[in-house]
DNA sequence: ACTCCGATTGTT
DNA sequence: ACAATCGGAGTA
């Protein structure tokens, strides 16, 4: 939703900063940001040039390269082992995600009926949209902790 | 220049 | 419940 949400690193009033300007970008690039001064968020841009808008993947279902069946369940979920588990830091900022170094691909089909929304978790602002979209009864959906 | 705090996580 | 850890954004 980009400066239309609250929670959105372009909803403040200086709008394009040097931080979040990939976001204003083509859609298909990495926006990566670091939080708490810790872990390296990914976010996928969505919008077209000139529209900020982005989505952070807040988890990863390991399908190919999980020797670590025992690990499969909480690997990659919650958005900082997300990052953890791309390897990814402050020099994917930008990346285009059409590069195998880091590449979505076509998945599994889904359809709505295999779709959940929510709240979203660990904000402050908007927390009453329903921008939380995860595929059900997976588990390495991330939930909020307890 | 200085303050506040953040789509969290691991440990106590 | 709390520390870790740091830079963006707002205020002065």
């Amino acid at each position: 939703m980009g400066p239309s949400d609250p929670a959105s690193h372009v909803a403040t009033k200086s709008g394009r900063t040097p931080r979040n300007a990939i976001m204003f970008g083509p859609a298909g690039f990495a926006y990566v940001y670091l939080s708490y001064g810790v872990h390296w968020f990914l976010n996928v841009v969505t919008d077209a040039e000139g529209e900020a808008g982005a989505v952070l993947i807040r988890a990863v279902d390991p399908l190919d390269g999980m020797q670590v069946m025992s690990a499969r369940r909480d690997l990659a979920s919650g958005p900082g082992r997300v990052g953890q588990a791309f390897g990814v830091t402050a020099t994917l900022n930008g990346h285009d995600l059409a590069v195998p170094l880091l590449q979505l691909l076509a998945g599994w089909s889904l359809g709505p009926s295999d779709v959940g929304e929510s709240q979203r978790i660990g904000i402050t602002r908007a927390k009453e949209r329903l921008l939380r979209f995860f595929v059900l009864n997976n588990g390495s959906v991330s939930r909020p902790r307890v």
